[in-house]
DNA sequence: ATTACTAACTTACGAGTAG
DNA sequence: TCTACTCGTAAGTTAGTAA
């Protein structure tokens, strides 16, 4: 497990779980601690506290007012449920979680992923982790804002977290990756900063190949991107 | 809510999830309470514990013998994480619950169906929860065995029950109801002795119509069943 | 090894109530 | 009304141990 994931305590994943029942995932919904308590059947002040634990973790938002509270899950939130989602999937339904697919269109990055990969940091993690040895330099895959959901998604579930390090002056943050499969051929993987609002348009692949050359790609190409969702690796 | 749910507690579902994936589903899997323990993140004592609870309450079963116990999820205990399945689905995937279908042939009944549904008792509860005036008598379709299963997955859903009662000396006992529609066109439901094994190669459908008129049908013609399962009504 | 009992401990719950 | 505090009680957990 390269993630340290805070498992959630059942009795709130319940609540978490209720919440979303009430719709709170798509938009914030107003429910005083008393009508909650009444939905989970319990106590008003077994609900409140349970808001008040979420909301510690960042599982929701909440914003307080005397006529009831406005509360929302949070995209940390959606992924507990997401995993639970997925681990049901794969025992009760026996599918390999379908893959999430993007098409998009190749375009030129400005040649900072080269940099990265290339700094031993990453780079010895990624041998490590991902299990290849990366070519210097990503893919950028431009994709349509309507897949900006999926993509989102994609990247509340889990991940191979690359840690970040220190080179001399300069520090480099923490990154996420997620395995994936380009034109159905070759392997990769999408790397995101893990701080850092990124741009939801622009897919950064690293891969063990030098993919514009292997696939014949030139800027504004269609490629597709396939992600087939990793599950939270067993203890 | 027809049905008397017994609301499983949040630490329960916890150790029957876990269960499912350590593949309890599908087979009997031999593990100890240590080992359950260590997989949960908890004491040896309190997996036993769970362990008894949720014999108890019929969601798996066991066989213990001093080199470890074997543990099977029943269908009771499915039918609990299927539960949640479709809520995860619902809310998270936005899908209304894909419909689980079945073609089948016409074939005849024993006319037993008719004596049944004219039955007071059946019939007002029918009127009640389904919301149709029953035809007298029902329509049977036999399914293939390669889709018992699913059936088997139907009838571990939700249902709309029809209480048993006493009619002089006879006493007929409860009923499963599950809506459906026929051929995408006309409404029934599928209905289901609640105790007995029935035979899963027959579906019994009830309907506000005399379906096979309507639908010209005769003892051998295809005809489709279309489920969109049920969800616990909140609350 | 096991499972599971009892007893001590710790946590969660809910009635009362303040802000 | 609300939320959330205190605090006594109930429930869940775990250590020790028996079978």
């Amino acid at each position: 497990m390269t993630e340290l994931t805070v498992q959630i305590k059942p009795h709130l994943w319940f609540t978490l779980y209720t919440l979303m029942r009430l719709g709170a995932t798509k938009t914030a919904i107003k429910i005083s601690t008393t009508q909650l308590s009444e939905e989970m059947g319990g106590s008003q002040q077994s609900a409140s506290r349970h808001l008040q634990l979420l909301e510690s973790e960042n599982m929701i938002e909440r914003s307080i007012s005397p006529e009831g509270s406005k509360i929302k899950i949070t995209g940390h939130g959606q992924a507990e449920l997401d995993l639970v989602l997925n681990e049901l999937k794969w025992y009760l339904e026996g599918k390999e979680a379908q893959t999430i697919e993007f098409e998009g269109e190749v375009i030129s990055g400005l040649f900072e992923g080269a940099y990265y990969i290339s700094k031993e940091g990453y780079h010895n993690q990624i041998v490590d982790h991902l299990g290849f040895e990366p070519f210097p330099g990503t893919l950028n895959v431009r994709i349509n804002e309507e897949d900006f959901d999926r993509r989102r998604k994609l990247e509340r579930g889990e991940y191979i977290r690359l840690e970040g390090f220190k080179d001399g002056e300069r520090s480099f943050g923490a990154a996420h990756c997620f395995p994936c499969m380009v034109n159905d051929e070759l392997e990769g993987a999408l790397i995101v900063a893990e701080r850092s609002i990124h741009d939801y348009g622009v897919m950064e692949i690293i891969s063990p190949y030098y993919l514009r050359r292997k696939l014949e790609l030139a800027d504004g190409d269609k490629v597709k991107v396939s992600f087939l969702p990793l599950r939270r690796s067993d203890s």
